[in-house]
RNA sequence: GCGAGAGUGGCGGAAUUGGCAGACGCACUAGACUUAGGAUCUAGCGGGCAACCGUGGGGGUUCGAGUCCCCCCUCUCGCACCA
């Protein structure tokens, strides 16, 4: 063994002895029980730097610690390998964007080999391979049969810069989730999926997600945004054939209703114009609201801009007519596109009825000393016909009651959150299976000739959109059905719906029978930890468990959710930002390794913080790490022969006070960070803790001419310092095992467990305060009596000063911990 | 505005159920070894000369509060006219 501690090589020689023998694969047939850890998969985007590496170090140190503690654990890697990156490669510098690709992907799978994280790489898989997609496009037919996909026109979200429609969930506070570009409206056809008819489910297993972060389902609740009311009808005056359907959760306040509202692009809106001039005044106001740019639409205070209609319609409750107006803050997508306005209980409509001079009435009893405005709690209905003295929970149910029994509306529950759509106008990704005939419409590809290839030669220019429209054996088709003429679908789909089912191809990679082989479906799923940034939240992760449900419905696997417990790492933070090609202030990992090897880039980003917290990046850190390990290395260099005596017979009682409170130390280090990672994800508290025993360890070996008993106190820490630093600190844990002479491997070596006879104190030391101050600390016998310890307390010296002249009121004992001697006044 | 989380030394961060605040690491200071040190080792390291004071601020509960309760301030994240 080498006096230096030279990572680089150590790294080497434990990844090609992992990798020949490898030591990672699994399979279903095991003993042992399962354990699937996941972190979530990188988009091939050219290189990992440290930012990165932190996912991956934490999913490796649960890989590796459950395999010892006898655990069959799944640990898989693969790509998110479609997504337009590659595209805008292929445009700027003219590479394929299969050829970027996969050439992305092979210096990748080299770095992360280089970091030393512990995959079964036999069960990689990248989502642009065609063997894989092809389940995605079987799976998108059943969902069409189902009418769990479907295509529609409607106004979607349009990135200018992406030149693509984007999902609701991909706009972030109005602008691109990728690029920032401000997201614009468009009308267009295109491919939703059916995520609403998932909301109820969705929303109620959020309840269920213990594993689970807070406040990611808490984003989740909000937004698939349940909430319950009633929808009726306002007809319209003099218009027997036109009523306006409302949706509103507060029923009870309709004898409140002085005005009602329609979205500006609503549709029935063109219909009830019918004075002259009043369609021009109509369309002016409808460009001025669509011409709001985001930032005008999210300002405070923002005033609420309406046009009152010549129309009027009925408030069916009471029979009074009211005015209609179109205005800015009612919104198209949400419940009807239309409401009824009660200013008296709803701040909008008061804000909106002040302005333009409307009538306020008051359905609800304000309480005592009530000085705002609109009026949202609890109270007693007043000023409501029949509702009047009943609670607000009260008169909601009876008004929709009334509303059900006259034929006039429904109780009704309404959701925040949109169908998915999927359909994507970009050339890399996967084809939609489904093909446009002019006899037979829409008619889904045939099964026998999945997958349906994205063909590679084309020409990416980055104009004229989607080069797969101008490729014309790929587009040109004959019907399935017909075999006549007819075009193939040219959107690709979403990346995120690779994504919705990665991890359960990883379960049996190359079947070729479907999507999923049933046995390794049940064996592995669910994901028993997923690991991943909180940016997901209500992305992916929402997708994920939607697709999962359809699948489950399809009968592919029998698990309600995918991913059991959730770890939402944070960010690494370099200069106040986050870690980024684009901010340009990226730590390369082959510097680091070169440098310092991979174990310190490891310990560093696992021990300067806990995972759910961002961490800031410290180069003295990164040398803090290094010189730990190196402190670790020499000592065993150093100590190997001595520690090579054969182990001596001794007794727990035998031991002097320093060799049983190291022995007492390596046995609480055992018991403590198995606990932080078991418990609590704290890797850094355990490593910390590993710190510790190591320093008192080396302060213990000082002593020349050691017993037999020393030698094997310290080398039994030492060697528990060693296991528990391998999930952590693999090749280095691995060549200082192998250099004490082990023959076993590390990862084969169980997790070591405490002796509590060990743990046991001989000594106890009390802290004595007075007054609640500390002021004094005894050593007693660990089975002192407290009549003993108060005795010991009162002798103090330092405490005897403090008591001078006093009266004790009381003496209050914490056993084990302290003694509190309370004085008079 | 609503929802969630967080505020502890010069810095990153520790503190099972309320029980020695500041573990571990970084930075810093002094010393040792050395031709040299940005290597290594030893010691020190919240503030204050001290009594004491210290976990964003103010109140409270308690023998005892970083931890529990009330009010306020600041920051981060998410949602943002959702009827």
């Amino acid at each position: 063994m080498e006096e230096r501690y030279h990572p680089q090589k150590i790294e080497e020689k434990w990844q090609k002895i992992w990798e020949e023998k490898k030591t990672f694969r699994v399979t279903e047939s095991s003993s042992r029980p399962k354990y699937y850890v996941l972190e979530m998969f990188p988009y091939p985007s050219g290189r990992i730097h440290m930012g990165h590496v932190r996912v991956y170090a934490i999913g490796d140190v649960l890989a590796r610690y459950k395999r010892m503690r006898g655990y069959n654990v799944l640990h898989p890697m693969g790509w998110d390998a479609f997504g337009l990156p590659a595209e805008n490669a292929a445009i700027e510098r003219g590479v394929h964007p299969a050829k970027w690709t996969m050439e992305n992907i092979a210096y990748m799978r080299d770095q992360l080999k280089k970091m030393g994280i512990s995959y079964d790489w036999d069960r990689e898989i990248a989502t642009c391979d065609p063997e894989y997609y092809r389940w995605e496009q079987l799976i998108f037919i059943r969902m069409l049969e189902r009418g769990l996909a479907y295509r529609k026109r409607s106004t979607v979200n349009w990135c200018p810069s992406c030149q693509t429609v984007l999902a609701n969930e991909q706009v972030e506070g109005g602008r691109c989730w990728r690029c920032e570009s401000e997201v614009t409206k468009r009308d267009i056809d295109g491919w939703f999926f059916k995520i609403t008819a998932y909301a109820e489910e969705l929303l109620d297993w959020c309840d269920r997600l213990i594993g689970w972060p807070e406040r990611v389902v808490t984003m989740q609740k909000n937004w698939i945004g349940r909430s319950e009311g009633a929808e009726f009808d306002l007809p319209v005056v003099g218009r027997p054939d036109l009523k306006i359907r409302v949706f509103t959760t507060r029923p009870d306040t309709a004898f409140g209703m002085t005005y009602a509202v329609l979205a500006p692009e609503h549709p029935l809106v063109d219909r009830l114009v019918v004075e002259p001039g009043e369609q021009t005044e109509v369309e002016r106001f409808r460009a001025e609201v669509l011409k709001q740019s985001e930032q005008e639409r999210i300002a405070e205070d923002r005033p609420k801009r309406g046009l009152r209609l010549s129309a009027r319609v009925v408030n069916p409750f009471n029979a009074v007519e009211i005015p209609l107006f179109i205005a800015d803050y009612v919104l198209m997508s949400y419940g009807t596109g239309a409401i009824m306005a009660v200013p008296g209980e709803d701040q909008r409509d008061w804000d909106f009825a002040k302005a333009h001079g409307l009538d306020i009435i008051e359905t609800v009893s304000r309480p005592s000393g009530w000085t705002g405005e609109a009026y949202t709690g609890d109270g007693i209905k007043i000023n409501s016909g029949f509702l009047d003295g009943l609670t607000v929970a009260e008169a909601k149910r009876r008004a929709t009651d009334w509303l059900v029994e006259r034929g006039l509306g429904e109780a009704k529950i309404n959701y925040r959150l949109r169908d998915w759509g999927i359909s994507r106008q970009r050339y890399w990704g996967a084809p939609i299976p489904v093909i446009y005939c002019d006899a037979c419409g829409m008619v889904p590809e045939k099964e026998e000739n999945l997958p349906v290839v994205l063909p590679r030669d084309v020409q990416i220019s980055g104009k004229g959109g989607s080069p797969l429209a101008s490729h014309p054996t790929f587009v040109s088709v004959a019907c399935p059905r017909c075999g006549g003429r007819a075009r193939r679908e040219t959107d690709t789909m979403d990346t995120f719906v690779e994504s919705s089912w990665y991890f359960l191809r990883y379960c049996s990679p190359s079947y070729n029978g479907g999507m999923v082989e049933r046995n390794a479906a049940d064996y592995w799923m669910p994901v028993d930890q997923y690991i991943g940034g909180i940016e997901h939240a209500v992305l992916h992760l929402l997708y994920a468990r939607f697709y999962t449900k359809v699948l489950r419905d399809l009968g592919l696997v029998k698990v309600d959710e995918p991913f059991k417990a959730l770890l939402s790492q944070g960010m690494v933070v370099k200069d106040g930002a986050k870690m980024s090609k684009s901010k340009g202030n990226v730590v390369s990992d082959d510097v680091i390794r070169e440098r310092y090897g991979a174990d310190t880039g490891r310990l560093f980003e696992l021990f300067a913080g806990p995972p759910e917290k961002d961490l800031e990046w410290s180069d003295q850190g990164v040398e803090g790490a290094y010189r730990f390990l190196t402190r670790v290395w020499r000592f065993v260099s150093q100590h190997r022969e001595a520690l090579a005596a054969p182990p001596s017979g001794w007794s727990e009682k035998q031991l002097s006070h320093e060799l049983r409170n190291l022995r007492r130390l390596t046995h609480r280090t055992i018991k403590r960070v198995t606990e932080d990672i078991e418990l609590r994800f704290h890797f850094n508290t355990a490593i910390a803790a590993i710190m510790e025993l190591f320093n008192a360890m080396v302060a213990g070996a000082k002593e020349e001419a050691a017993s037999s008993q020393e030698v094997s106190v310290i080398k039994e820490a030492l060697e528990s310092i060693i296991i528990l630093l391998f999930p952590f600190v693999p090749h280095i844990a691995s060549e200082l095992w192998e250099s004490l002479g082990q023959e076993t491997p590390l990862e084969e070596i169980p997790w070591p467990t405490y002796s509590e006879e060990a743990l046991e104190e001989e000594n106890l030391l009390i802290v004595v305060q007075v007054d609640g101050r500390v002021r004094g600390r005894i050593t007693v016998p660990a089975d002192a009596s407290s009549q003993f310890i108060e005795e010991e307390a009162l002798a103090d010296p330092k405490v005897k000063g403090f008591l001078a002249g006093k009266e004790i009121q009381k003496v209050i004992q914490v056993p084990r911990r302290l003694v509190n001697i309370v004085l008079e006044g």
